[in-house]
DNA sequence: ACCACAAGTTGACAGTGTCAACATTGCGTA
DNA sequence: TACGCAATGTTGACACTGTCAACTTGTGGT
């Protein structure tokens, strides 16, 4: 093949997120990740400083998809905070449990804060943007209550995080008998923190019908 | 010295905690450990099978410590469970931001749960299951809501753990501009959960003046 | 006293991240 | 068209790591 890969930059990080799926985020060597793209063992420090410049790669892509799907979500009920704010929890869940290993990476300590890209922090601000205006329009709307923003925000991020890191570091294996799947359980918990965020009983029902 | 050691276990248990907590879980090495402890290289594999099941003894001793902290914070408290869950998820937040490395190897998927030893899996249920506890004296008592005890300790736990994962991992650095500590952060959220579970309005105050 | 066994050491091996030196290509410029 | 340079990929080397086999040194039970 051609010495000039091409698009080799792509390639690496494709290959990585496939190493990462088998073996998980701690197990992938920089040069098992050469080997899958065709290419020889530094190759990759063409394009990219550090090994964990490319595991920064990834975990990039990984923010950028959760804001994306989760703002997609959301954006299924205009009008509707409340609905938004499930849709956008379930999603939140279910993208962090469908990608366990690069969740793993994004949040479990793999890449310290000096070292962060300033493209990583944005694509997380991002993500948190869009929950905080998605709180204020509940706000707005009078159907949240009247706390302030953030605590609102981080409230329900910190109660979704919590829960995909629970689930995906296998912790709800054995208890909650019938692992009834991402969407079933945040449903099921969500429902206190809807109660408490709308201060009235309402039932953090299946967003998916209407 | 001795060419015994004596406890040379639980000092390289220790040894391996320093370092961890100076260059974070993933970046030890277990010659370091080694000679930290003041050994040869190859002296650990007497008394741990691999470099995990190190690992994994210090992630069980956190997990331990997670419980004993969570069950005596909660123990200020007799007979008043609304202040015990606050304790809890207080005591909880705090010691895994003051762990931050011990956490994210506890969670953070360093430890895969086929390789996880029995001891591990006990020592994280009991911290599950005085939570799940905490909670039935609460709907006896006819303060909690009358909902499933699994549902409402994981949504409380989901939430704590979820925002002591946040504040580890560094996302709440920029944001939330006055960090103010884990115990103003935690009451701040925690309130919006408490309505929920309570299901009536309550304030998330500070569990530390009787 | 002695000896089996636990506990620690030494040396080796394959992998790993990283760097320096070298090889190959494609593109802009003359 | 020919040239030369910068970008891209390769090879070889180095220190370090996890792990194992072989060896050494103590220690407790008979």
């Amino acid at each position: 093949m051609n010495y000039h890969h091409g698009d080799l930059k792509n390639t690496l990080i494709k290959a990585a997120i496939s190493l990462i799926a088998e073996k998980g985020p701690n197990a992938i060597s920089l040069r098992a990740v050469a080997k899958r793209a065709g290419v020889s063992h530094s190759a990759p420090y063409r394009h990219f400083k550090d090994k964990g410049a490319l595991l920064m790669a990834i975990a990039e892509s990984g923010f950028n998809a959760l804001a994306t799907r989760t703002r997609e979500a959301s954006q299924a009920f205009p009008d509707d905070p409340t609905r938004q704010l499930q849709a956008a929890s379930i999603a939140y869940v279910e993208l962090a449990v469908e990608n366990p290993e690069i969740t793993q990476l994004m949040f479990g300590g793999f890449i310290t804060p000096d070292e962060c890209s300033g493209t990583l922090a944005e694509a997380s601000e991002r993500a948190f943007n869009s929950l905080l205006s998605l709180i204020e329009s509940g706000k707005a709307a009078a159907v949240f209550r009247d706390e302030p923003t953030e605590e609102l925000a981080l409230a329900a991020w910190s109660m979704m995080h919590g829960l995909a890191m629970l689930i995906i570091g296998g912790q709800l294996q054995t208890r909650e008998g019938d692992q009834c799947g991402p969407q079933q359980i945040s449903r099921s918990i969500g429902r206190f923190l809807m109660e408490g965020i709308l201060g009235k009983n309402i039932s953090f029902s299946d967003p998916g019908h209407e």
